[in-house]
DNA sequence: GACAAATCAATTGTGCACAATTAAATAGTG
DNA sequence: CACTATTTAATTGTGCACAATTGATTTGTC
């Protein structure tokens, strides 16, 4: 009994746990991509947000929102400082007018080319391989996968 | 060149990013422990203010910022709105007064009894073995490392 | 066509993160 | 001792995250 104790107890130290390390690790890396993303003008979840329309060319709130995982709350105000910044442009769908469609502006598109040295950067500094990082990049998406799965209720 | 371009335009693809794979598995893993955490009255950071304070039996805000990777921009706040549900209390060291000793309440202590089964639960529902828990863990804290150390400027 | 249900974005309010500044206390130096 | 530099928390201000609500539009069903 005392020894069950000791194992549910050595479960709740800081370093022994997998949620602390991922929430230092994922807030490292905000951090050390700042720097670069400053000179942007950009801030990080700015960036995730561009590189979503650098990839799609355009895309409305609610797949920004399924891409990033962030809901109308977070975006809403983010896009808002994109637009004052001229990187993007939102209006209505006139197909739908439920839908704000959301496409980069020709700054913002050009943007892009400033971006590209980034990922290579990062890699470097995490003094990953290219090869480490896929393996790590797969597993984080499973995890992601297995916590996001709602539970039957 | 076209081949050259195209390689580092993947490498701005989303889910070609480590570090989106990071943040999206970081809050799928805090989304995770919310509801475990709201019926003890706590958010996910003040959780691993508990979790430091329970292996210490008592810290000050410097040592819970070492730890935790937070300033005190963070956790005073969060440090107030603890001590205001009557989980910790802080006082002005004797020994040096610019320091502020944080430690756990009765009822914070008693807190502990109910998250002990809490990380047994999060590794059933994040799928992964003690194993590849302690795996994952190691290989995230190697990279925080990494991150985090600074640059000569 | 009427109307109930669903979809989508925005808003409101709370709680982090983090930069920058401030203020108090201590340590270090001549 | 005087005086500067350092250490430590707290405060202020900006920008996410996220729950909950609101309001407009569309879809589905009769």
């Amino acid at each position: 009994m005392a020894a069950k104790n000791t194992l549910a107890t050595d479960a709740l130290k800081l370093d022994n746990q997998l949620c602390f390390a991922l929430y230092a690790a994922s807030r490292a890396m905000t951090a050390a991509y700042r720097p670069l993303l400053e000179a942007l003008g950009l801030t990080y979840p700015q960036y995730l947000v561009m590189l979503v329309l650098w990839e799609t060319g355009g895309s409305t709130v609610k797949d920004l929102g399924t891409a990033l995982r962030l809901d109308s709350g977070t975006l809403s105000p983010l896009l808002k400082r994109l637009e004052a910044a001229g990187l993007i442009m939102r209006r209505r769908s006139a197909d739908d007018e439920r839908v704000v469609d959301v496409a980069p502006t020709e700054a913002g598109k050009a943007l892009k080319q400033r971006a590209l040295s980034i990922p290579q950067a990062l890699a470097c500094r995490a003094g990953l391989s290219e090869r480490d990082i896929a393996a790590l990049r797969t597993e984080l998406h499973r995890l992601e996968s297995r916590l996001s799965t709602a539970d039957a209720p």
